[in-house]
DNA sequence: ATATAAAAAACGGACGTTCATTTTTATTAA
DNA sequence: TTAATAAAAATGAACGTCCGTTTTTTATAT
């Protein structure tokens, strides 16, 4: 039999991490033994390491695989940004986070993995230099609303725009995985209008905020 | 041999969580094995059982002890809390919340293995209606501050706070547990500070700015 | 002597991984 | 177009180890 084509071989090993996915998650790394994962992706135990070498390789390829996707999300939600402290683009990114963590809350839950068996050794470049990562997208952004006057004395525009993310980011994981359930007793759409107001609040001058009035009131009526 | 006093099965039954506690964090419950709870806490294997029913009641009864360990830390930072909107009293709340953190970021990683292994089923209570707690705590302060005009219109108070609490603490948990290194491009002094600013501002009326502003320039000076 | 704690041994089962074997299939020769 | 070939893929039994728990034995303090 000749090699199977790249692409047979990738399909393949996308039904293996997809069930092996769906059972870590379900029942931890540990719980879940090569014997459930070849049960579930139908494929014999020894055929598995055909294509991994490890139980720890096919942990590491769930999460390549993943890391990918996130990070192209994540490209795609900012680029969406055009004024970075505008609170109506704080409330969107807002909203696009949400959708981020609801929607692939599997994979939070694989980097709670990560952290507790191997000490974040694969998640850990998702939160370090993030700060200067959004300067350099923002940086020309940042430096024009500085200049405008935009920004309240004593307030960098890079870490507070991190922080607001990061809020975001928050927010929604402890309601999607720690059983929030509206922890901060508001709706979804309540709690993005309170987050969104107070770093626009906490950080616009009173100038630049009367000039975003008409966009901040539409996007945070309620 | 008569039986053991309450003390002493209390004194075994700590050293018997230390250890698995310890093992826990730095290789997760799965992969720790009553073996190696029983060589750490230098007790045979056989006697484990005289304690406890079973592995999963060894996790739990730790986190019992820990519960009431944590929520009484909690309790006395909140007590030290006198005006709770105040700059200098969120700044001060961020310092401790960030030693909460540091001091016990084991409890933090046993909340991930509660939340991977157990649905979260043991920490539910830590996030559930925290929001409520907080106004029954502070509600009256709260109230008078609405009413002094201390805060920006459409603004609640109960919500921020919880918000500025919960910022905080993911700040550390970022920094200690998932690799951040400085992920605001800040020191933790400076992030404070930061964070401080972003909630002061975005949630306090100008006037109440001006009148805290003393206090606040202290405490947030740099 | 007796009740209890502690230790040791033993249990059945499940684990990750290996490997000899069988099955499959793209290519080659007819 | 078909049959043979050979290399890769797939299989499932087997390996040795370790698992959580139970049972049995031994030690100890009243």
């Amino acid at each position: 039999m000749p090699k199977l084509s790249e692409a047979v071989i990738r399909g393949k090993k996308d039904t293996i991490e997809d069930a092996a996915r769906e059972l870590f998650i379900k029942q931890g790394f540990h719980a879940t033994s090569m014997r459930d994962i070849c049960k579930r992706a139908d494929v014999s135990l020894g055929n598995l390491y055909n294509y991994y070498e490890t139980k720890d390789a096919i942990f590491e390829g769930i999460i390549d695989r993943y890391l990918t996707v996130i990070d192209e999300s994540l490209k795609t939600i900012l680029a969406e940004i055009d004024e970075p402290l505008e609170p109506a683009s704080l409330r969107k990114m807002g909203e696009s986070v949400g959708r981020l963590v609801n929607e692939h809350s599997d994979f939070w839950l694989l980097m709670y993995i990560d952290v507790l068996e191997f000490q974040n050794r694969h998640f850990r470049k998702m939160f370090d230099g993030i700060t200067d990562r959004f300067r350099k997208i923002f940086g020309l952004r940042f430096i024009e609303a500085e200049r405008r006057g935009d920004l309240r004395t004593g307030v960098d525009a890079a870490p507070v725009f991190t922080a607001a993310y990061m809020q975001f980011f928050n927010y929604f994981l402890v309601e999607k995985l720690f059983g929030g359930n509206q922890h901060l007793g508001l709706t979804d759409e309540q709690a993005l209008n309170c987050l969104t107001k107070i770093f626009a609040y906490g950080t616009l001058s009173e100038d630049s905020l009367a000039r975003f009035k008409k966009t901040a009131n539409k996007a945070l009526s309620g």
